[in-house]
DNA sequence: ATGAAAGCGCTAACAT
DNA sequence: ATGTTAGCGCTTTCAT
């Protein structure tokens, strides 16, 4: 139950009523509007006693100045849009992303798309409705060719993490295949030959080229793809059967490779104890990696660049929109932290 | 490739640049600005053929109607704020903003506080000269008056998870001393009776009630303060200390109740393997919890309810400005694990 | 049922 | 250095 108290007075007791705008401002300093425009946007010609006027008049009313006119009349909005899967949650990339678009003085402007499909769609043209000077995407589905109208208007699309099919846009990825392999070696140099994979769905880009690299790991190394490789859904009971047969089959797998972060959370729940005996090496870092038993080993990709360079690309088709579209892969990294490092 | 038609249009086959705007639809359809208008909002009372022509038109121009201009005319964005510590972290309550806020049909524009009293200022200065229709702060600094003129000026404005002074807000929050007597209890019910805590500064308001609550809980339960109560910078060093002085003394706790997320992660970095062998609980739920070796015990915070009511309150003073001031608290709930119950 | 014209609040040419 | 006057692209009286 909640407890709920009240009040009667008005939130805060002052005047209520209309925002006042620039020609109240100009009307109660005694200039014109375009002194106060002037005033307001710096501008160095202003005599300094019609500035100081002004300034008055602008705190005496309260004046802020209504962004949406300015960004109408200007064109620009400064402001670039995010639609990632989920902001609330976990999301490095974001962050980074957050913090380069602050730093070049640009306002963010985040949603989620929920992993789906449509929901994307919605997000990205609804941030083209509102002139966003920009929009960095997390790519969802197979086709973006909804974008086509919008990047010949001319908005600049940067997709990151997963590439955009149907469309020319920049983009930014992680270089998944390296990863893979440097997890599946990582294992092998332990001295493991049986190691299996379990990842997300194919249907999912990250999830087709992750299962992909490590079956050409298995090739490379001369092992059998039978048995090891197991992408699909992120689904408990999925998960668990995976894992069944990976380790209780003819030939047990002695380790294990985990696609992504929800990967590894389901698998380390289905497995309980049994982790604490089979090496297992992470794709993606998770928080508190370092406090589990044993510690989780990952390839983490670096999401500060990721992010990075997903506003830097943007700024840049911002400056020249016809400049040629570039493609980034960024190298990940392993952090060795003891369940990649368990014995056979 | 394909084969380029008569102009030269660029890679994706459509002309760059001038985006369509009313007027050009009209043109292209032949008939009234108004009425173009009439279909973009789908006025009811337009003919059907005309209706036709119309969306004809908008559909061959790919034209998409100007956010900014509408929302400058009709004076209401559908857009509402949220000021948070930090979006692209963890952050349930936002999450349940962005969900109950959705499903209102109101679009969020989410932007990080950084825990930075100045940037919150900026964050939410910025949000009113956009307009939004409404705000919702998760408040850092001590006095708040610096939002009486947008408050006067009919900016509704919740505060959510923490209070605002200086100002009449809305808000909800967590019931933080029914959560802390929860862990206190549940501690001394298994046979605790040294129990520690170590939690945020003081300066903090949460940090600050919580452990006002702990003192009290000490208090009525005959048992002294002294060297029991850990308030101060989630710092590593801070924390070691902290527990060294508890765990060590002439009458060493046997129990430790954590503050926070960010103490608990800090506390159980700290521990290493001696947090097999101490009773704790926290305050917040932390992600993976049920993953550590014990699994973590907390008192979790209701964040679904906790961002819904926030998105609730906001609209409820849209709609009725004038309403009392109402000021939510939701309660928390534990949820046992294991390591809550670890013998004395 | 449709259209002409007047703004929303601001910035940008163009005077002065 | 300051003011006048057009718009930005849309919604909205108010006619017709």
């Amino acid at each position: 139950m909640m407890a709920r108290t009240g009040q009667d007075n008005g939130p805060s007791g002052g005047k209520r009523g209309k925002r006042p705008t620039m020609v109240d401002v100009a009307r109660e300093a005694g200039v014109a509007l375009r002194t106060v425009s002037r005033v307001v946007n710096q501008d160095p010609t202003v005599g300094a006693d019609y500035a100081a006027r002004v300034r008055a008049a602008i705190a005496a009313l309260d004046f802020q100045p209504d962004e949406r006119a300015r960004q109408l009349r200007r064109g620009v909005s400064g402001t670039i849009g995010a639609a990632v899967r989920r902001i609330a949650e976990a999301n490095p990339v974001l962050a980074a992303i957050e913090t380069t678009a602050r730093a070049a003085g640009l306002t963010l402007l985040a949603s989620s798309t929920d992993d789906d499909e449509t929901r994307e769609r919605e997000v990205v043209m609804s941030m083209c409705r509102r002139r966003l000077d920009g929009v960095i995407v997390d790519p969802i589905g197979d086709s973006h060719s909804y974008l086509k109208p919008e990047l010949d208007a001319g908005t600049p699309i940067v997709a990151v993490d997963r590439p955009m099919a149907g469309v020319m846009v920049d983009s930014v990825m992680s270089d998944n295949a390296a990863g893979i392999g440097m997890a599946f070696r990582h294992l092998v140099q332990r001295g493991h030959r049986r190691i299996a994979y379990i990842g997300d769905h194919e249907r999912v880009f990250t999830g087709r080229e992750r299962a992909a690299a490590f079956r050409a790991c298995l090739v490379a190394h001369g092992e059998p793809v039978e048995g090891l490789v197991y992408p699909g859904n992120i689904d408990r009971a999925r998960i668990a059967k995976a894992l069944e047969t990976a380790l209780h089959g003819p030939s047990p797998a002695t380790a294990l490779v985990t696609g992504n972060a929800d990967t590894t959370t389901e698998v380390l729940r289905c497995l309980g104890e049994r982790a604490t005996r089979l090496a297992i090496v992470a794709f993606d870092d998770v928080p508190l990696a370092d406090l589990l038993r044993p510690a989780l080993t990952v390839v983490a990709q670096n999401t500060a660049e990721l992010g990075g360079t997903a506003v830097e690309l943007l700024r840049a088709r911002i400056a020249d929109p016809s400049r040629p579209v570039q493609n980034v892969t960024v190298p990940v990294s392993m952090i060795v932290r003891g369940s990649g490092e368990l014995p056979a």
